[in-house]
DNA sequence: AACCTGCCTG
DNA sequence: CAGGCAGGTT
């Protein structure tokens, strides 16, 4: 075991000893455990955050197959491409679209996060890729305008070295305007021709680019290339990784990057990876796991596009309503655009379709001519913005040109208006999906109310013009309702990878559940959060198929079950500048903290009688729930009853232990103190049993016993201590102080009557602790031992009511 | 080896 | 309550 974790690892010795003073122990066997212990952390918050930098990479490694590593750039450098084409007239046209290529550019850039957005652009664009594919490949620096966004798909280290070249030498990424050289030579010749025309179809370009995920393809070639390989050899791994999950991590993922595919590496299971003793190793090691991960996550994140791209399309609604006018002229233009769509075809599933078609109806109602003055307006507008805010990220400082904004001054409001409703729509739309995350993780994953994991249907509401108040609540909620986090950049905070060694979980997770929800199953299945097997309900199939996202467009790094917890996140402060990258990292980790913990806890004891069921806090009947339970019951890999899975399915029978079940479980502890494992059984018919069930209900009443020993020993000291000498006088009543600890225990809310037989027994027990103090017995370690085996054989029994399910009801209401 | 139990700790 | 461990039993 790597000596990391040192903290840790001395931490446990400590409480070992403490443990020691009372047994002997061996402090060589402890010391290992929790050295082993230790090491299962490290390895588990390494592990997490390889699969956060792997979820967002997995845009990019996606595409990697077909062009898509040519694009990219796009989004980052927006500027760039402003430079590089317009120069005449249609000057103001190319600062428009810039401008808006700017924006959507700089949203990418403050939010590492948008690259979401980007895909689902991207999706969108698809089919107006079509036609100018076979021109994509060819220009490095035409390429047509594959906007940022789309391009988005592209990795983090890749855009940034994307804006960065295209500051230095604009040509090399192409701005999403400028036109390949034959193309750029069409337009203008038609912009002289036609010079309103082309203004008009060139802002109805934009928008649509816009509106519709740019999916195009910038033909950088020079973009991060250690990023490619990085990802290729990422890549690499998750494929090997996907070969036996069984396999212990220990030595698995060799740093070395490009691994044979043949070898294999242990894919989400089996979490514990040794811990990187170096930088370098951890580095490496991120890099290897971070493809482990990449189909579970790719399928939440399907999910998770689909939400966006719903909140996409309401915004194009509004958009367009904004600009209902209706016209036609955008058509000569199409092809233009179409060069900003990317040939998607090959990576967006089915799902693409239903977006595409819609822009194309949406746009095809678009007056040209509206829309040049509206993105006039918005350009002067953010012009002036621009120049408070420097820029940063653009190469040059475009809009503010003197005669753009006037002719447009009466749509200016309207512009405005536009763009603070897209730009404020998207920010929160950001803001929304990274608090939502690093909320969720930040929780400790305690049983929520069965609040339900909204549905994904969106609601039918549309963003009115006036969006900024209440709709954005709605665009919010929405997004509330996402089962999915947005992941933070992971390139970001590739290069600093902390390694929160010491961040252990060390805090006991509630064990029952709120209904309905699976058990858990320890340790063997240690198989990762991310979800070792695949469940089939982890991939719904209706959200993949529609959606049309290459599978691979976003990949979430964290366990599904933690997705089931319900979002309470509040809506972030749109205005406020998304930190972005600075905050990504932090971010990551504390959500790889978290789930490493929770892995840890998985993966940990020994002990089967532990469930850590606390990881699945599920609600009810969502489906995110669906999705957490199976992929709980997955992660129990050893469980004996894997066979019937669907415990919604059926009735009343349920996979977990529930409050109430404790509650019972209490009550029944006035009958008996030891039942057996059978008897559980019996009297929790309602709960599906596997090892873990039992454990855990066995544990319960060793608790039970433990805290009623306890106030025994107590009592009976205290009565000794009061000058109590006769055994005669110890007894328990409902009355008497010991009763109403034990009364408020076991039957807090005080609507159970206590069994007389009980009090017997307790009475019975009060007396053992008092003759055995007295005879003084108690300077024997294992005194209490006799008690025990006393105590033991006057179990009664336990009432027939308690059998029933629905005993509760019927014990309280008699 | 698997399981159970008790003890300690958080 | 739960986690974890040691010890005992089968």
């Amino acid at each position: 075991m790597p000596d990391h974790d040192s903290d840790s690892f001395l931490s446990r010795q400590t409480k070992r000893r403490r443990v020691d003073i009372g047994v002997k122990r061996t402090v060589g066997s402890t010391a290992a455990n929790a050295a082993a212990a230790a090491a299962t952390t490290s390895a588990d918050i390494a592990h997490a955050k390889a699969a956060i930098f792997g979820a967002m990479n997995s845009l990019n490694s996606h595409h990697h197959g077909s062009d898509a590593d040519s694009m990219d750039c796009s989004m980052v450098q927006p500027h760039g491409h402003a430079g590089v084409v317009t120069a005449t007239n249609s000057e103001s046209k190319s600062n428009v679209l810039r401008k808006l290529l700017k924006r959507a550019n700089s949203y990418e850039d403050a939010f590492p996060g948008a690259t979401i957005i980007s895909q689902l652009l991207k999706s969108n664009m698809a089919k107006n890729g079509r036609g100018e594919r076979g021109e994509r490949g060819d220009r490095e620096d035409g390429g047509f305008p594959r906007s940022g966004l789309s391009s988005g798909g592209s990795e983090a280290p890749q855009e940034d070295a994307c804006s960065n070249s295209s500051q230095d030498s604009p040509q090399e990424c192409l701005s999403p305007f400028g036109h390949p050289p034959a193309l750029g030579a069409f337009d203008l010749e038609r912009l002289n021709d036609e010079h309103l025309r082309a203004k008009r179809a060139r802002v109805e370009n934009i928008i649509r680019g816009m509106s519709h995920s740019p999916g195009v393809v910038v033909p950088t070639r020079h973009i991060g290339e250690r990023d490619h390989e990085l990802e290729q050899c990422g890549r690499e791994r998750e494929r090997e990784m996907d070969g036996d999950r069984d396999r212990e991590m220990e030595m698995n993922c060799p740093p070395q990057l490009p691994s044979p595919r043949g070898e294999v590496c242990s894919r989400e299971n089996k979490r514990k990876q040794r811990l990187p003793q170096q930088q370098q190793q951890s580095f490496t090691q991120l890099v290897c796991q971070r493809k482990e991960q990449k189909h579970e996550e790719r399928r939440q994140l399907k999910l998770q596009l689909e939400d966006m791209q719903k909140q996409l399309r309401q915004l194009q609604e509004k958009f367009f309503q904004i600009y209902d006018s209706t016209d036609d002229s955008e058509h000569d233009l199409s092809h233009d655009l179409g060069n900003m769509s990317e040939d998607s075809a090959g990576r967006s599933d089915a799902g693409g379709d239903d977006r595409t078609d819609r822009s194309d109806n949406e746009m095809s109602d678009l007056d040209p001519g509206h829309f040049l003055d509206r993105a006039r307006a918005l350009l002067q507008e953010q012009a002036l913005l621009a120049e408070g805010d420097k820029l940063r990220r653009e190469g040059l400082v475009w809009g503010k040109g003197p005669g753009q904004g006037p002719s447009s001054s009466m749509h200016h409001a309207e512009g405005k208006l536009l763009a603070e409703t897209l730009k404020q729509e998207l920010n929160s739309a950001m803001n929304q999906v990274v608090d939502t995350v690093v909320k969720v993780f930040a929780k400790p994953p305690r049983p929520t109310p069965p609040q339900v994991f909204p549905p994904l249907p969106m609601p039918p509401e549309r963003f009115g013009v006036n969006v900024k108040g209440p709709n954005f609540h709605t665009a919010n909620q929405r997004l509330q309702c996402f089962g999915d986090v947005v992941i933070p950049n992971p390139l970001d905070s590739f290069g600093s990878i902390p390694v929160p060694g010491a961040n252990d979980q060390t805090e006991a997770l509630p064990l029952v559940v709120r209904k309905t929800q699976t058990e858990h199953h320890q340790q063997s299945s240690a198989v990762g959060a991310h979800g070792g097997h695949q469940h089939p309900s982890l991939h719904p199939s209706s959200l993949s198929t529609s959606m049309g996202f290459s599978p691979p467009s976003f990949r979430h790094p964290f366990p599904l079950p933690l997705m089931g917890y319900p979002f309470q996140s509040p809506v972030g402060p749109p205005s406020g500048g998304y930190p972005g990258k600075d905050r990504s990292s932090p971010d990551s980790m504390d959500l790889s903290r978290e789930t490493t913990s929770l892995r840890t806890k998985m993966s940990s004891g020994h002990h089967v009688g532990h469930h850590h069921r606390s990881f699945s806090p599920t609600n009810p009947g969502s489906t995110a729930e669906g999705l957490s339970l199976s992929l709980i019951k997955s992660e129990c890999g050893d469980m004996s009853d894997m066979n019937d899975i669907s415990p919604y399915s059926g009735s009343t029978i349920q996979e977990g232990l529930s409050p109430n079940h404790l509650k019972k479980a209490k009550l029944m502890f006035f009958y008996a103190r030891y039942p057996s494992s059978n008897m559980l059984k019996i009297f929790f018919s309602d709960v599906k049993f596997n090892r873990c069930i039992t454990s855990q209900l066995i544990k319960w009443f060793s608790n039970f016993r433990e805290f009623y020993y306890i106030q025994m020993e107590k009592f009976a000291r205290q009565a000794i201590n009061d000058g109590v000498t006769g055994v005669e006088e110890m007894s328990v009543s409902r009355d008497c102080e010991l009763y109403r600890a034990l009364n408020m225990h076991y039957n807090k809310a005080n609507d159970f009557e206590v069994p007389e037989l009980f009090l017997e027994v307790a009475t019975i027990t009060l007396r053992e602790f008092f003759n055995a103090i007295v005879a003084g017995k108690d300077v024997d370690p294992s005194w209490k031992k006799a008690i025990y085996k006393v105590i033991c054989k006057l179990d009664s029994e336990v009432p027939e009511v308690f059998k029933s399910p629905n005993c509760l009801q019927e014990l309280l209401h008699e």
